[in-house]
DNA sequence: CTGTTAGCGCTTTCAA
DNA sequence: TTGAAAGCGCTAACAG
């Protein structure tokens, strides 16, 4: 059982490659509906599927694009993924996929790997955007997701980082909590979360930085340690009304664990929220306010802002466009 | 600013085509160190990339390979991913990617797109591993995951599923749980509900489906309300010590909710488990007693299996591949 | 309406 | 140690 070619196919209904070629095209117009009818029922009876490897040598153009995502494991990332997937197969473009795992040369051997497969375009979530990777590659053809870089050179798909928190810690400070802390990761110059402590400080007034609890990021026992004692220092220490806001799913995740070694419940000692929202939010006792985005628009609208840069020819300044956020309020405060 | 080829890579060095390929291909044998240092120099210093479209089509062989899965979305599926792609790239495999989002018909045409790719093989995460589908495609290039078909034609990688469960079960029963409920999506004959609920019944020893509650599937608000009732109405009648199964995260996920609309509390009212464990089940209050299953060395054993197929020649009949399980037993029964 | 033919960028004999 | 040249399966003028 050989694999078919064009050739065969045009063999059997005593017809050109060229011809055959047309049909798969669509081109219709250029033959008779003989021999179009002959042709179908061919292609259909062999089972034949035209090779796209050589269809795109020979187009010299492939309907593929590339994705290197930073964590597959990320809930946010598979969500994402899944908007960019729907968006791309309704406009009959296939999706490879690569992952950094967090790692930044990884990501850059990811991107060069991607372009030597001739993907029509890349769509990146960055573990670094401001990896001189980015000097060279081309923002007709690129769009980047969610960490924006210090100076833009591509285009990127965010949410409202920011404003989102400024807006929900203000609610939390009007429900009486006067003693607010930031819960992430260490800021290490990564959008995501500096833009969202932007938010927190506008929303807090506060001036220094010591309102900000750093959540170990791969940490061994002994940082989730310290960071837990840290904790306590302020659960002991103060009389005011605590709350904590958490930069994002995961640090809300470590943030309640050590609170439950610490044998603090929300929301009678302290209040809490966080940005992300996810299903199990709303069972926890009581459920989790939190803010909603909506990760699979932002798959979408990546996907929809690439192809459209791909179809003009003209190159704009990049700019970045925002996926709005929604309050999801419930009982943790 | 061109695309380079191999041709210029070869005018620039003034040796042929050929010489530059051995190079690209690593045949340094059939080259003199000088030509050798020549291209690698030149290859640098123009970045150029060989094109892997056009390597394809000469060497007709494709290192790619293609999954579909059935739900990206399921954080079970993402994990998996995580296992293909890190197990791919260690093989040097490219992966292309395809979401059926839980519709079997779709499931078909991302398989022919994957095919028509020309995928050196294939790995699926079936939403429905007895579609005809499987009929015609060949075991020799592709595995399935997870959920297996009732006549085994694909070799396919799962979790020990009745076993996994009998053993938890078991447990809850010791624990003096003497009225257990398995809580699950509609068997609809898919094999790893229907598989884990065998294992329930072993532990149990109920012989008929009184102490089945099914969780509607995509359901309405109705629907819901009526899993509810059936829940309010378990949970009235008995005076028994009550425990609950559930098939997997996600129906532990709406027991959870609809317990608490119904105001009760595990492990007080209730004792529960679960199927997979997800982080956010150790911070629940207490947290989720659950069987562990090894997502990632999922991904990571269907790669291997397939690529070791791929290698060899003969076919072998299918089997089904069983990644063991581990019990996490917490607090929640 | 249909066929001829020269590529697309690379690999791979085979000969030099 | 190197090169010439014939493909890989398809597309796209161009000619008829």
């Amino acid at each position: 059982m050989e694999k078919l070619t064009i050739k065969d196919i045009a063999q059997l209904a005593n017809v050109s490659t060229a011809t055959v070629s047309n049909y798969i095209n669509g081109n219709f117009a250029k033959m008779s509906d003989k021999t179009k009818e002959k042709i179908r029922k061919l292609i259909i009876q062999t089972d034949y599927h035209p090779s796209s490897t050589a269809r795109n040598l020979a187009k010299n153009s492939n309907k593929t694009i590339g994705v290197s995502v930073s964590d597959i494991t990320n809930p946010f990332t598979s969500t994402v993924l899944s908007g960019i997937y729907d968006a791309c197969s309704k406009e009959g473009y296939t999706v490879i996929f690569t992952n950094a795992n967090n790692n930044s040369q990884r990501e850059i051997d990811n991107i060069n790997r991607l372009r030597s497969e001739e993907v029509a375009g890349l769509i990146i979530d960055p573990v670094n955007p401001n990896s001189p990777i980015y000097k060279i590659i081309s923002n007709k053809t690129t769009v980047m997701i969610d960490r924006q870089a210090n100076k833009l050179r591509i285009d990127t798909i965010a949410t409202d980082n920011t404003d989102a928190v400024s807006k929900f810690v203000t609610k939390m400070k009007a429900a009486g909590y006067n003693n607010l802390y930031f819960v992430s990761w260490p800021l290490d110059d990564i959008s995501t979360r500096s833009l969202r402590y932007i938010g927190f400080k506008q929303a807090t007034g506060y001036q220094d930085d010591d309102h900000i609890v750093e959540v170990p990021h791969h940490g061994k026992q002994d940082d989730y340690q310290k960071f837990t004692d840290k904790l306590r220092v302020i659960m002991e220490k103060n009389r005011k009304k605590i709350g904590f806001f958490a930069m994002n799913g995961r640090a809300f995740l470590r943030l309640q664990q050590s609170m439950q070694t610490l044998s603090y419940d929300y929301p009678n000692d302290y209040g809490v929220g966080t940005y992300e929202e996810f299903d199990w939010m709303k069972i926890m006792n009581p459920p989790i306010s939190c803010i909603h985005q909506d990760s699979f628009g932002i798959g979408v609208t990546a996907v929809r802002t690439l192809i459209d840069k791909l179809k003009r020819d003209t190159e704009f300044s990049p700019r970045v466009r925002i996926v709005p956020t929604r309050q999801v309020i419930r009982d943790s405060f």
